[in-house]
DNA sequence: TTGACATGCATAGAATTTATATGTATAATC
DNA sequence: GATTATACATATAAATTCTATGCATGTCAA
């Protein structure tokens, strides 16, 4: 997990499915691998991590599953972003803005001088 | 703790207080209320939830605190930001502005048109 | 003067969450 | 035929966190 922490790791995990999944489908492996080429290997998710995240998305309906197969037969489960998805990433992105507006706010904020 | 996650609460308090504490020093229950205020009533902390992390803050040697009194005589227990829990306020910044990019650079991408 | 509310700090332990190890299976590659 | 990459899944140990509770004092109104 690197060096961002467990908490921040947490914290973006499901605006980042959801974030994926908005841009087209796709399944748990190539997931990971998404999240580390975005992060520039910065983050680093456990596949123990991830399927129990996709489970509970899924039974929050905000995504489907289905069973697909990959270009040489392999099967794979997909995840399609359903429109509560949308939706909920919607309401997510606003949330962490509020938070960045937060730190941001205090940060301009400067005691005495400076 | 209103609309915002618990996980996204859980991933800025510890940036927050270290910057409230940046701008000053501060006591726990003013703590509370400026982070009610720079929510603007969004994000209420218990005060069970915040003690344990100004101890442990304490403990990790990034804010020190030091006793002393109110206006009307009643003691507080106020902290100062130390050295290293400047360095560390960095840090903690900069894996948030790491991941604040990683979720804007998927958001600016688009699948097909739009 | 007493009852209610705000201020102020603290922690035990229940409840929940999370990480990790483990299991299964197939394809590709060496 | 052994190893690595791909692919999904989950039980449970381990860690964290929330909540309730406790204590104490000041203020203010009735």
């Amino acid at each position: 997990m690197s060096i961002l922490s467990k908490d921040l790791v947490a914290a973006s995990a499901t605006p980042l499915v959801l974030s994926i999944l908005k841009q087209g489908d796709s399944y748990g492996y190539a997931i990971i691998q998404q999240v580390r080429e975005l992060s520039d290997g910065e983050m680093e998710w456990a596949d123990g991590m991830l399927y129990p995240i996709l489970h509970r998305l899924e039974k929050q309906k905000l995504i489907q599953s289905y069973w697909g197969k990959a270009e040489n037969g392999r099967k794979r489960k997909y995840y399609r972003l359903r429109a509560a998805g949308t939706n909920e990433l919607s309401r997510l992105r606003e949330n962490w803005q509020r938070v960045h507006a937060m730190l941001k706010k205090i940060e301009g904020v400067q005691p005495c001088s400076t």
